[in-house]
DNA sequence: GTCTCGAATCGAAGCGCTTCGACAACCTAT
DNA sequence: ATAGGTTGTCGAAGCGCTTCGATTCGAGAC
């Protein structure tokens, strides 16, 4: 629809031997080459500040001087250039969001986060650069130090990252989806884990089961000390300890034959387990199907309660219980907050999501003891 | 073969007394302590230019001064702004990809297509822009229109996409992850699907089988024309018609009740089927257990063929045979072809990765028939 | 000893945009 | 009328970098 009727403005401006240069040799009418804040002042008969206030609307501008710019602008097909805007203003527009580089764990929502990260971006106005974590520390040294970013937002936070002391030694706003140890001095978006494991202990202890296993993500995520992992179990396993409830914890690699080994030990150690949490997308499956396979049935001999998003817990074989991760919203609060934190507004704040439990059918009342 | 970023070695940025006068002239909000090449240049006693290009490598400089420069440079930590670079040299250094906004497919493949072109853009020398589908065509416009992204990489192609004609009549390098019904003048990188198809194909025919299913993506994927599950369809018919085998094909939503209804069907309509091809990762495992369920055994009397890629064949709780799918490799090659393109090497080009079928424990002989 | 050429360096002119101070032109209130 | 504010617009000074001559200085070539 961005008609750019070359002849309009060649015949009107010309501004330098280099553009008329140029515009002489260019072809086709959709081709790219640059139309410059200068020539679509010139078109609309008005100084490059005035198209700039039009613009930026940090000036007021007259009803009568916008129409003409913005006319001019569309019959141009002006894009201001992005280099230049960012040299000029010290603000690129560009918000860096930093995504883990193993794919050893929930692909899906990181996936779901990014997305809901770089449409919520846009509608501020924000492009999204995509670093992955393999640079490390040196990626937010790069990206801040070269103003190619004006803010940073990361992902798969460890307890004790790396990249935090960098973040509080630099005035570059951020923000981080997960919780490390320590936040002071950051701005953190996560569900609340802590929560979800009370309330997947609460759960499964209002159905008076006295034993339940969890089964977590793989021994590496344990092992590097992600946050999401360790809180959810520390707060299922505080609150089963006020409950009464015995926790066995499991951590399990995912797929068919990991699974059948964790279970079979889950069993030996605790004969009598009714309640299984699973943190691992890549393990419900399998569960149920060994579970089906060794002839108990969910929900009446076992509850299986899952933390993951609905997609996934509607999907699965057995309709799954479940907390949801609300991926999405993760996404957008995390820009929401950062943008906030660009304007000035917003300070340094930990917003940790509300755990929501979603009863469908694998879970149900502890059998009887036999 | 790249040019190795000087100011990476730097690992803090210390202060200099030549910042603070400096600082002194200046009242820029944000990134007030930015070292400025200037600075860097007055720090070594050289101009600025040479500073330039003892970082571009465009004039040969003597070795005593390069020494002298880099060190200057990391002694003030300097690290060139990213805008007043791309004003000046017009060059961004920005790829931008167009991920898909659906998830309603192979999001696990997107995923680590994403971050392989993040990862090898970088060793390139390049950042990455993500765009979500949501922008449409608008996205391509005003990153080519304001030159924040030299280059850009689309996925999710669409036979007939609407992006298409825009790529075409700019001038700015693009590739695509997919391929369109029409290529020229165009750069695509993609699986062979029409192969693949081929493969299944002739692979379950050399094991005897005469009847054969194909469960396909979400109906919506076909009907938006996304190209690889089209031409993975095609390919398999036109080869199982050379064949004699006999192809019913039915798209699927995935989970486990479309997946019974689509089996239910299948046999109500060909009860001889021995043979599966599952192009739809959520289908895989809900077929498995029907089958299971069915008492229909796997490999022995029915063969199941899956397009994913390996890691989803070799978790499922039967060991896959399976065409995999290398979103690594795809992802890679893009950037590769893409940089070549802004190198001014480089060409129109459209590169079919083959296929490779790995034999695993979920086909087998067709049974002998009743 | 002069001439030429290449290597090494510098100075200056932008790249396209934002922003600040200046200034007309018009309003009110005196 | 005049002082004092608005309002709308302009000119010019950069932002930090690249790049294109121009310049200097030795080292051969003659």
């Amino acid at each position: 629809m961005d008609t750019i009727p070359v002849w309009s403005y060649c015949q009107a401006t010309p501004i330098s031997p280099f553009r008329i240069c140029a515009a002489s040799k260019r072809f086709s009418p959709l081709e790219s080459w640059m139309v410059t804040l200068a020539e679509v002042a010139q078109h609309a008969g008005v100084s490059a500040s005035t198209v700039s206030y039009v613009l930026s609307g940090k000036r007021s501008i007259s009803a009568a001087t916008r129409e003409r710019v913005e006319q001019s602008i569309r019959e141009l097909g002006y894009h201001p250039n992005a280099g230049a805007r960012a040299l000029a203003s010290s603000r690129s527009n560009i918000i860096a969001l930093m995504v883990p580089l193993r794919t050893d764990m929930y692909v899906p929502v990181m996936m779901e986060i990014a997305i809901a990260v770089a449409t919520t971006a846009r509608t501020h106005g924000y492009d999204v650069l995509l670093l992955t974590g393999e640079e490390g520390p040196d990626a937010v040294r790069r990206v801040t130090g070269s103003g190619l970013a004006e803010a940073m937002i990361l992902m798969d936070v460890e307890l004790d990252d790396e990249r935090l002391p960098l973040l509080r030694g630099t005035d570059q706003p951020s923000v981080l989806i997960g919780l490390p140890t320590s936040t002071s001095g950051l701005t953190c978006v996560d569900l609340d884990f802590a929560a979800t494991g009370a309330l997947c202990a609460e759960h499964l202890a209002m159905l008076g089961h006295r034993d339940i296993a969890v089964i977590g993500e793989a021994p590496a995520v344990y092992e590097r000390h992600t946050g999401f992992a360790e809180r959810t179990l520390d707060g299922l396993r505080s609150r089963s300890r006020e409950l009464g409830l015995r926790v066995l914890h499991r951590p399990c690699e995912g797929g068919y034959d990991a699974m059948a080994l964790t279970l079979a030990r889950i069993f030996d150690e605790r004969p009598a387990t009714t309640g299984f949490v699973v943190q691992n997308e890549s393990a419900v499956e399998p569960l149920l199907a060994l579970l089906r396979q060794q002839g108990r049935a969910v929900p009446e001999d076992v509850s299986v309660l899952a933390v993951c998003p609905d997609q996934v817990a509607v999907q699965a074989s057995v309709r799954l219980t479940s907390v949801a991760i609300p991926a999405q919203e993760m996404g957008r609060r995390a820009v929401e907050l950062l943008v906030a934190k660009l304007d000035g507004r917003g300070t340094e704040e930990v917003v940790l999501l509300a755990p929501e439990l979603t009863v469908r059918a694998s879970t149900g009342p502890a059998p009887a003891a036999p």
